[in-house]
DNA sequence: CAGCAGGGGGCGT
DNA sequence: CGCCCCCTGCTGT
């Protein structure tokens, strides 16, 4: 404990660090996470990305991964770079038309000093308020909007789970084989079995690897790098890791697409669903509108397919707002998960548009007292009819069984009624 | 528009 | 269960 303590210090030793930490990078040296971006990719590093954004280190702390590969959508490549530059320098030379878009882009990766306030109320925070007022009146004081982002992350709840896990249509697409016979009958069955894809915007997260996403999302959801427009609703980065979502941008992402649907079911009307071709048109057993509603606007595709079933297009149209929409949306999927046993389930909604009168007991038996009739229920659809020979018959089109052949074709029916129908073709020809 | 086929309601046995 | 009828959609003329 000799006299004192010496306080060295090495000068340029800010300068000098992030000079190296800039080399570095350019380099490629000691890079351990990839970021890719509209089709390019930077890799950079772990500790510089995580020191400037809580979120790039929650995600590295939850990346088991070495060198994982960080797919971010929706952020303009310029922008990125900016932003690169900015966490590597602390400081980034932008022009002021595309401020706006910058600024949103820190938002969604929630980069310290553009986006959330910096930790402590350092002096040197001038640095990079010397370039635009704006910055850093944001940063003492993140607006309203900030605010409430930074809310949603901790309110945040899993999307993966909830995600509409393409309600896999029951019905394991029905042969109606019958090999080449019928066009119309084949057009048909496409149009009634179409194929219902997965939802593409579940963050499923694989680890390392990152392209295919990218290179659809980046067609769709951006235009291309060039339009400085502030237009770029931002929104989501979409992370491709094993388990993402935690930070605010999944949220968001959820947000938007559930304003969407909302919006377009409050446009549109319930029973439209059935106009795209779906079962429903055998709701009402008896007599349903045929036509009712012959200008069935288009619920988007996406969102068809997003909600698949019948009975989740009900219950989730039927959701009204977008809260209350997305809840339940998380009430179908449970639901659903909940049956799993019996392949076809049907959720409520779709049992009370089915049951006559409206009113009736849930399931089983419809009408007052003396007049009781049993129900049948079709378990791949929502299809339901008074008699048992109905609902054989109406098996049969899931099954694809067609037990009656045509003699002189390779016509196959599924009731003997068609088939002698149909052989009144092929004899009335001959005759005539 | 006609012809054909699919799907369903309903009745008689 | 068998049969008939009806409605609807698709396709070709």
């Amino acid at each position: 404990m000799a006299d004192g303590m010496l306080s060295l210090s090495w000068n340029n030793h800010r300068a000098t660090f992030c000079h190296i930490l800039a080399t570095l990078r350019e380099k490629e040296r000691y890079t351990d996470v990839t970021v890719a971006c509209e089709g390019k990719f930077y890799p950079v590093h772990k500790l510089v990305l995580s020191t400037c954004s809580e979120y790039f280190e929650k995600i590295f702390e939850n990346t088991p991964c070495k060198h994982p590969v960080i797919v971010l959508k929706d952020v303009n490549r310029c922008d990125l770079e900016a932003l690169f530059c900015y966490m590597y320098e602390g400081a980034v030379s932008v022009a002021q038309s595309n401020l706006g878009r910058l600024i949103k882009a820190a938002e969604v990766l929630r980069i310290k000093g553009l986006a959330v306030p910096d930790e402590p109320p350092i002096s040197d925070r001038r640095t990079a308020s010397s370039h635009h007022h704006h910055s850093s009146d944001d940063r003492s004081s993140p607006h309203p909007k900030r605010r409430r982002r930074e809310e949603n992350s901790h309110s945040h709840q899993g999307r993966s789970q909830s995600s509409p896990s393409p309600p896999s249509s029951p019905r394991p697409s029905p042969l109606h084989d019958g090999g080449d016979s019928h066009p119309a009958q084949r057009s048909r069955s496409d149009s009634q079995w179409g194929d219902h894809g997965a939802t593409d915007r579940e963050d499923g997260g694989m680890d390392g690897v990152a392209d295919d996403r990218l290179g659809d999302h980046s067609t769709t959801s951006h235009s291309a790098p060039t339009p400085p427009q502030v237009e770029v609703m931002v929104d989501e980065t979409l992370v491709k890791e094993e388990m993402i979502d935690q930070g605010d941008t999944g949220q968001e992402d959820m947000m938007d697409s559930g304003m969407d649907y909302g919006s377009v079911g409050s446009d549109s009307r319930l029973e439209g669903s059935a106009g795209g071709g779906g079962e429903e048109d055998h709701m009402l057993p008896g007599k349903y509108e045929p036509k009712a509603n012959p200008s069935q606007q288009a619920i988007p595709e996406a969102v068809v397919e997003a909600l698949a079933g019948p009975s989740g297009m009900q219950t989730w149209l039927g959701g009204g707002e977008m809260p209350s929409g997305f809840s339940g949306l998380e009430g179908y999927t449970g639901s659903e998960g909940g049956q799993d046993l019996h392949p076809p389930s049907q959720a409520p909604a779709a049992h009370q548009l089915v049951e006559p009168g409206g009113g009736g007991p849930p399931l089983g038996w419809v009408g007052g007292a003396t007049t009781r009739r049993k129900v049948h229920r079709c378990s791949y659809c929502s299809y339901t009819t008074m008699y048992t020979t109905g609902l054989k018959r109406h098996l049969l089109t899931h099954t694809g069984e067609r037990p009656f052949m045509c003699p002189y074709c390779q016509y196959c029916t599924v009731t003997q009624y068609h088939l002698k129908r149909h052989i009144r073709v092929h004899e009335g020809k001959f005759q005539g």
